[in-house]
DNA sequence: GTCTATACTAGGATAGAC
DNA sequence: GTCTATCCTAGTATAGAC
């Protein structure tokens, strides 16, 4: 017992910095209390990862591997259907929203905390939502939808929008107003294939 | 009543306070580069305002009142037109968001910055947003629109998602089709009113 | 009296050494 | 794990200029 390989180690790590950068914010967070969390010592904290600055690339890039993971999962059924593939996505978004505890999307509440746009924390945030709304857009044009940069960047607002106010009116209305929304706005913009859209 | 040779003294750290808290976060600002930016003593600062979380809260009063006043001078010539009403209570929130160095709602970073909901900054937040969707809702009944709850959540979801994208999909284009999102859910709703939402 | 400027306390931060 | 170095934080108190 008192010998423990911790294979895992990193990843307990991880998981303790990440539920306590994204419960409490990444600037209220010390590395004290991650230690403490995690049970592990400074040194080994800091072996695994170089730096604080480190430790919260690593844990918007677990995210980011996470959220990839989800809308691949979310999408794969739906080859060929990219309305629905759109619609998807915002459902999936939406159920991260629906969960307790739910406080934003964590790259949003990122961008907000640092304001450095050199920073790691910072550029991650940007490229995630740029990522987004790339793939609305690439989904828009294989839907033929007109103007595939106006409704992807439509559904990028609704997306941010639900997560954004769902801490304040409420994680489960958000989602459903918003996938509404999404919903709507394919049907605005017509299209040959748009009647997955519909209510 | 003592006179104030400074009379503006309060005046002039809450705006150097405000500028450094927006632009670099509330919790990445310390008092001394407050005071040193407005080029104040620390026993004044500590005067006016008692503590840094009476700074945050005098410093988001502020911006409440300003933006109060925005949307009574939007709304005000269209009396007797809610829907209309609406859409310049949009087009108020457009405008900021167009504007260079902008890095969100003010209101929203704070509540992504400061997680206990006991803070006073977190209260003003949230109840900033709370008092949006509340003016939407009122607006949406004067409108005889069905289902004002849903249309002001929807409201609500487009001005934030606006306000969250923004930094990172630019400001124009948020600004305008956050307006055209809005307008199309009014239209949506359909209602007795709604011909002013028409693009 | 009213301001600025600075010294100071007490604590918490990251990070490194052992 | 503990201990230390260095820095920065909020906030208070003192010193000195006008």
């Amino acid at each position: 017992m008192s010998r423990r390989p911790t294979p895992d180690a990193s990843e307990r790590i991880l998981d303790a910095a990440s539920r306590l950068f994204y419960d409490r914010g990444i600037n209220s967070v010390g590395m004290q209390e991650i230690i403490e969390t995690c049970g592990c010592g400074k040194n080994m904290l800091y072996r695994e990862f170089g730096s604080k600055d480190e430790l919260v690339a690593a844990y918007l890039d677990r995210l980011e591997t996470e959220w990839q993971a989800t809308i691949t999962r979310a999408t794969g059924p739906l080859a060929g259907d990219p309305v629905a593939q759109i619609l998807a996505v915002v459902a999936a978004a939406a159920d991260d929203v629906r969960a307790d505890g739910y406080r934003g999307c964590a790259f949003l509440n990122t961008l907000a905390e640092t304001a450095d746009p050199n920073s790691a924390g910072h550029r991650q945030a940007t490229k995630h939502v740029k990522s987004l709304q790339a793939l609305f857009r690439r989904l828009a044009r294989a839907a033929q939808l007109p103007d595939p940069a106006t409704v992807s960047d439509e559904l990028v607002i609704i997306v941010t929008g639900m997560q954004s106010s769902a801490p304040v009116i409420g994680g489960p209305r958000a989602a459903n107003r918003a996938r509404q929304l999404a919903a709507r706005s394919l049907r605005a913009v017509g299209g040959p294939a748009t009647s997955a859209a519909a209510d």
